[in-house]
DNA sequence: GAATCAATCAACCCTGAATTTGATTAATTC
DNA sequence: GAATTAATCAAATTCAGGGTTGATTGATTC
């Protein structure tokens, strides 16, 4: 309470363009340093978690005063539930729908391949779970809710095999896609350091794909 | 180094069958605190992880003088190491194999809710994961070959379709298996709280037996 | 271009938590 | 049953790390 908050000003082109800072030369320009602090606490927080992570890592990584921090989010709390406020939104945002199931979980490993510190970040929230819902949980079970839902559309469309339940299916496919870089240790134990590569994303998600095939109601 | 071990005596009956002490009563029982402090110690670190774990808290909940842990694990980290150590043994130990894969699956299912630290705890670890491999990294990889290596059985046997490869399928059942657990808030959104009770661990279990199920070739 | 405000910075403070130290007392040995 | 060793405890020490304060200076406004 009672910190800055550097308003995006609603319309982008209104303040005058602001040239990226030569070297050596010092810039005042809040937007950034923001911007700043988030990208370098996303990668902290994912890295090492909440209690893990030090604040004067974080102002180091972004080149940034660590005062800013407090300046601009109010201290740890307020910045980690920053972080996880966005994650949760671009997370939320990019929901292919109207794709056959195969195809939405394959795209959902692909995704989580592309920024590993997202899925990270969500599996360190879910670990830190203390058992009672807290403000964004009503909108998370909403957002469950409409997941079930499109499962179960796709098995009314006969994708799916009578006898899977959609909820628990869903339920396996979320961890399952993000096994990778949720069960990095043990992945790497499986298949060496390439499974945190790109095109391990691709085989793995070919992989779950044929799965997701498999449960198609063939003898139903 | 220079801790105390209390070297669990080779032949367990040697020495006199140690009372549990009455209330009020205060007794010296190396074994009882070092197994006190570890019992606590897995229950914290598996709630908390290892950085927002306070030594204070395992040692009130163990009964035991905070300044215990380093007379006998010489520390936090020392504490860690051993549990995880312990974890990991128990986790390798309890292998059922020789059963079709399905009840392999449902078994690691009904297993680790019946012990959910452990779960808990291995996916801490997991997160923690700095990218190199460690002292038992090695005995990890073995383990994971062998593992690989059933479910290949297991295909050759013809209970698994051909177009699956065992590797990954692998690191999706252990993901998905523990779930319920890893992902206790996703859970908790999508099925409400009895997610954690044991009932939803069999049917979850049942849930995927028949996702393994339907792997096996019938038409491939 | 003077005045005002916002952004940045460096230094200090304060708390929580791990570790160290030294004393105390139960168990064990001879 | 005295001496020795091992286990336990309370208090002191240290230290990392988050938060606070006050000064400084770039931007902005009139």
């Amino acid at each position: 309470m009672g910190y800055r908050v550097a308003v995006a000003t609603s319309e982008a082109a209104a303040r005058p363009p602001r040239r990226t800072p030569r070297q050596g030369e010092r810039l005042r320009d809040p937007e950034r340093t923001r911007a700043r602090i988030l990208a370098a606490a996303k990668e902290q927080f994912a890295a090492h978690g909440f209690a893990a992570t030090r604040l004067s890592d974080i102002a180091e990584q972004a080149e940034v005063n660590k005062q800013l921090i407090s300046y601009y989010f109010g201290g740890k709390e307020g910045l980690y539930t920053e972080v996880i406020a966005a994650t949760l939104r671009t997370n939320a945002s990019m929901t292919g729908h109207d794709l056959p199931l195969e195809e939405v979980v394959a795209a959902f490993v692909v995704g989580s391949a592309a920024d590993p510190a997202a899925s990270r970040l969500l599996m360190w929230e879910n670990l830190t779970d203390n058992g009672q819902d807290s403000a964004e949980g009503k909108a998370q079970r909403e957002f469950m809710r409409e997941q079930v839902e499109y499962v179960r559309s796709r098995q009314r469309n006969g994708e799916l095999a009578g006898d899977i339940d959609p909820a628990h299916l869903l339920l396996m496919l979320i961890s399952a896609a993000s096994a990778p870089h949720t069960f990095s240790r043990i992945a790497r134990a499986i298949f060496g350091a390439e499974a945190a590569s790109a095109e391990f994303a691709t085989t793995y998600a070919e992989q779950l794909r044929r799965i997701v095939r498999h449960l198609s109601p063939v003898n139903d």
